[in-house]
DNA sequence: AAACAAATCTGACTTAAGTCAAGGAATACC
DNA sequence: GGTATTCCTTGACTTAAGTCAGATTTGTTT
């Protein structure tokens, strides 16, 4: 973005503290505005009939949230949670439709960053239908080592900052399973899990789980 | 759309005549536009190394597809083939970004279609990971006849234009399981399958089935 | 540090759904 | 109209992953 952009939208938007375990909003909440997760982790979740909840996004430092109803409908079609402590920036709609309107190219970045999550999106339905647990957490635990830079270390490592709780649902799976798919990578010596962070000792084997079986 | 925005668009596109199983795009194919169905039905899918295809989309006459390379990568990023005679409207990509430039609310309307495209994938992990193929299979049914207004009749229907295994694809599945819930639908009275035409008998136990188990 | 609560792990069992293999439709093609 | 594909169904079996219940670890609070 512009400058100029930059400055229009630090007017009308505002950075807020977020506890743990704080809710930013409640599916079915009239619709006040978007984030942008500036620090700290976020999930994105949706509640069924008999209370059980499933992760639908885990939001990581810049990544934007809860935008989708800028354009679609009055309500946020999913809740979201503080995981830990947070810093935010949010953006309030009328402002923002205001803004846009001004100056259109700013719709054009928010076309990318829609057909981006789109891309995701649609790769992530592929994975639910044709592959399993050990493939997804494969494929979880190497972009985890990407974002943290240790993916060129000996010995690359993933520090969980999130409940195994939450990482089983975003998975699309529960805690048992996740517990057992840990333990046979630690069998199989692919990885080596100490408390909340797992180190990777065979990369390798990790990558060859992305691929297919 | 404005007439003014059809006309402009009407210039740069193209009415093209699809046939039975003709490919439209492959995956990794060099992005040259985006499509919007008019008649007939179109399959958007992934192939995995080994060969097995797994449907993502299924596309229904006006129905925009292909659009999102439009502002994320140079390539189709999944495939495209007709499962049946198609009536397509192409819009190759530099006369589209070059207007959207010209008439920035054309932007808008595409965001609206993204969010509201967002949403549905959304809705769709959530499916995939909380509910089973008949919970699926029955959504997909209600949909259809809320699609082609039988809705309200004595005994509504279904014509399927697609082969089942694509239908079996679409819902996470396999031929084998989507065929055994068919049986067990009948079994419970619920609908009577015809050939490729399934007749429901019961719309309120269909109902029932999308709530929760 | 004790005591409690929450998160995680483990085992035994069940089940939904996948695999493999074979037989029947339906449709397309000469 | 007959033969060949492709599509669909069915049965027997396997397996990944869910359920339930209990144990252990970890973290919090006083």
């Amino acid at each position: 973005m512009s400058i100029e952009h930059l400055r229009k939208l630090t007017v009308i938007s505002k950075v807020k503290k977020i506890l743990p375990n704080e809710i930013l909003f409640l599916e079915g909440d009239y619709y006040k505005g978007f984030y942008v997760q500036l620090k700290g982790a976020v999930k994105i979740f949706k509640t069924s009939a008999e209370g059980k909840e499933s992760v639908v996004h885990l939001i990581n430092p810049f990544n934007v949230f809860a935008d989708i109803p800028l354009f679609e409908g009055n309500d946020y079609p999913v809740s979201a949670q503080a995981l830990e402590e947070c810093l935010v920036l949010f953006i309030p709609k009328d402002g923002f439709i205001n803004l846009i309107k001004e100056e259109p190219e700013i719709s054009l970045k928010m076309l990318a960053g829609f057909a981006k999550r789109l891309k995701a999106l649609v790769a992530q339905v592929d994975d639910l239908t044709t592959k399993e647990v050990k493939n997804r957490l494969a494929k979880y635990l190497l972009k985890e080592i990407k974002n943290n830079k240790t993916e060129n270390l000996p010995e690359p490592f993933v520090k969980l900052t999130i409940p195994k709780t939450t990482l089983a649902s975003y998975l699309g799976t529960i805690t048992e399973t996740l517990s057992r798919t840990f333990k046979k990578f630690q069998d199989n010596e692919i990885i080596k899990v100490k408390g909340k962070t797992i180190f990777i000792e065979d990369i390798n084997k990790l990558k060859e789980l992305t691929r297919n079986n």
